[in-house]
DNA sequence: TAGAAAGCTCACGTTGACGTCAGAGGTAGC
DNA sequence: GCTACCTCTGACGTCAACGTGAGCTTTCTA
């Protein structure tokens, strides 16, 4: 499929495409004209991609990680990235529960006063 | 107390907490010459502020929603905001969590690889 | 009472993941 | 073969949360 298609099957722009081939992470075919032409895996692997962008993984990192998603392989080096990054995304996780409870507090409080007519900042 | 103390206190930078105060999340008294003095709350107000924004809600969307976190009271719109962003974190969670699987059976993989001799990918 | 340390206000720099525009060529339906 | 989109390559713009440096004033310490 050509890159619009992409496009439009993963939700991701096409600024975005260019964006990883630009970081290594997608390498296309080339047409005779120089049209990108990109495998049904490519789908999959631009999925993946977006969800360790989500993670704030970088793709510096992304790059390092991928022949090992792809292939199963992995340098000692790279399992160590990778078990950096589990951490990594454990603590997000647990980072966000607490935000999670800050903002129940927040928002049980406010229910709260509303239901005893307290009055509102202006919003 | 002044900046600094309040920097070491929360482990955010002085530039940081000058720039809170740019967008309106943090008010501290100033002294006849000028410098900045903060309460004791300030303290838990950068820690919440910090909180927020690992969670991804913006400047703007702290600075509307901080007034109902220190007073207990909220406007309608300013309740829908909070439950939009409950959600937003719920759903980042979850995110994470697909993320966290899809590490894991990575990590998994490359043990196994490792494990059977296969050769490893440059790094 | 000096001088180091901390604070002040501009104001420009940084980083990452794209957005956007220009100008030119490719492709598909009729 | 015409036309309407699609795609191409630069290359500059954006946005948020600060970093950094300059040049100056205030406060603490010996």
């Amino acid at each position: 499929m050509r890159i619009g298609e992409l496009a439009e099957r993963t939700g991701v722009s096409v600024r975005a495409l260019r964006y990883y081939e630009e970081q290594g992470l997608l390498t296309p075919e080339r047409s005779e004209s120089g049209q990108r032409h990109y495998s049904d895996k490519a789908v999959d692997r631009v999925r993946l991609i977006q969800h360790f962008y989500a993670a704030g993984i970088s793709s510096a990192a992304i790059l390092e990680m991928l022949p090992c998603v792809v292939t199963g392989e992995a340098s000692p080096h790279v399992l160590t990235k990778l078990h950096e990054h589990r951490s990594s995304v454990v603590r997000q996780i647990e980072d966000l529960r607490g935000t999670l409870q800050q903002l129940d507090a927040v928002i049980a409080g406010a229910v709260r006063a509303h239901e005893s007519g307290v009055p509102c900042p202006p919003g």
